[in-house]
Formats: structure tokens, C-alpha cells, sequence
DNA sequence: CTTTGGATCGTCT
DNA sequence: GACGATCCAAAGG
């Protein structure tokens, strides 16, 4: 694992995730995401929002209806990513969570720039900001170069360059926790947490609406 | 700062 | 044929 030139390696050792710590509930999993880094070639993110997504118990799942072609990769092991397509233009990433045949996964919803900046701004040209660059799932995934072609990558095993690892650095102090964002099934579940007071945390759009 | 509406297409019924 | 696990630009305070 490395980052060559990135500032991260002239840090604390990384240190992959192990797929034994995301053979678990996604509720369980997701918090543990907090704080770890997202790795693509020299782009690094340290993730600060996530949610977590079951299967047949969870109806804002995409997997609440049964395995489908585009939800398969949530069925299998844990520590794949599961890329979804939305709004006929935005890509979004999971981690999945769980065991075999059994569906589940962490949304990947926010992180900020850590290393390889200049490519996300690159990748983002509509950013103005730095928490512009990978403050929402989709800006997450178009700030790290990670689409469709994604679905299925190893994260632990990096087979596709896309890797989870930690650098040490301990859980927040103060993590927040609620419902998740834009689902309308569902939605009193508390199944988001963030970073507090992280600015790239995204904010539920004030009074109603998806 | 906030609110609003439009973009755009794969997926499943 | 309908609907998104969203984002952005524009307009108003």
C-alpha cells in the first residue's frame, strides 16, 4: 500500500482493513468506517459520513427486494465495493458488510482530501472549495476517480487499486448519528453517522424533501 | 446564507 | 413507464 508523494506515507504506517472487522452488521461496521482512508492510485480520502443499508429488513435498501443484477455484489463477501448508478448521472459506493448471501453494505457519503488534491480538483471542475471536492456520495466517487467499472473491486485485497486502510488515527471524540439522507422509506431509522462538526459532513436539506 | 427546479438514464415492474 | 441512497446553478435575503 502506498502513496507515493502524497504526504500519507511520510505519516503513520497504513494499515489495510481487515475483512473480518466488515463480516459484520452494517449497523455495527459503519461507524468503524469513521476516520479510515479511502485509497485510489494517489487520491486519498478520510472518510467522515457513512450509512448503513441491510437487506430484506431494510426498505430503503436497494437489496430489500432480493438480489437483482444491479445489487448482486451486495449478496456477496464482505469488503467488495458495490457501485450503484443514480439520477441517470451520479455514481455511488459502498462497502459491502456481512456474510455470504446475506446483503448489507456502509454508504460511502463523505470524506475530505487527504492526499492527490490536484486530481480531484481535476475530476471536479465544478468545485470551488476544498469541502466542494468529496462532500456528498456522488462528489465522493467523481472526486476519487470511481464509477461503475468499480462494482465488485476488493478493497482489502486492492485488485483494482481501490484500497481501506487506517493510518492509525483513533475514532472522533464526539460522532453523530441519525437518519439517513435522501431515502423516503424508512427514513426514522438512525442509521447515518458522521464526524461532529466535520464541514464536509453533509446537512439534511432543511424541512422536508428527497 | 437559503430555496428551488432541472438534468438525465439504468433499473425494475 | 416511473423513479431514484444526487448535484448544481440560479435567484432571493
Amino acid at each position: 500500500v502506498t502513496a507515493t508523494g502524497t504526504g500519507v506515507d511520510s505519516g503513520p504506517a497504513l494499515e489495510g482493513i481487515g475483512r473480518s472487522l466488515l463480516d459484520q452488521d452494517p449497523s455495527t461496521v459503519a461507524p468503524l468506517l469513521l476516520n479510515t482512508l479511502l485509497l485510489h492510485g494517489r487520491r486519498v480520502a478520510r472518510i467522515v459520513e457513512v450509512e448503513a443499508y441491510h437487506g430484506s429488513l431494510d426498505p430503503a435498501s436497494h437489496a430489500y427486494r432480493g438480489q437483482t443484477r444491479r445489487n448482486t455484489t451486495m449478496f456477496g463477501p464482505s469488503g467488495y465495493l458495490y457501485v450503484y448508478f443514480t439520477y441517470g448521472m451520479h455514481w455511488c459506493a459502498n462497502v459491502v458488510c456481512g456474510p455470504v448471501g446475506q446483503a448489507g453494505a456502509v454508504l460511502l457519503r463523505a470524506g475530505f482530501p487527504v492526499a492527490g488534491s490536484d486530481e480531484m480538483w481535476a475530476a471536479r471542475p465544478s468545485a470551488r472549495r476544498e469541502r466542494d471536492l468529496c462532500s456528498g456520495p456522488a462528489k465522493l466517487c467523481q472526486a476519487m476517480g470511481l464509477d461503475g467499472t468499480f462494482d465488485g473491486a476488493d478493497l482489502v485485497a486492492g485488485d483494482r487499486g481501490v484500497r481501506l486502510c487506517t493510518d492509525g488515527t483513533p475514532p472522533p471524540p464526539r460522532v453523530g448519528n441519525g437518519p439517513r439522507i435522501g431515502i423516503s422509506a424508512a427514513s426514522e431509522r438512525p442509521w447515518r453517522w458522521w464526524v461532529e462538526g466535520d464541514p464536509n459532513v453533509s446537512v439534511r436539506r432543511s424541512a422536508g424533501r428527497r
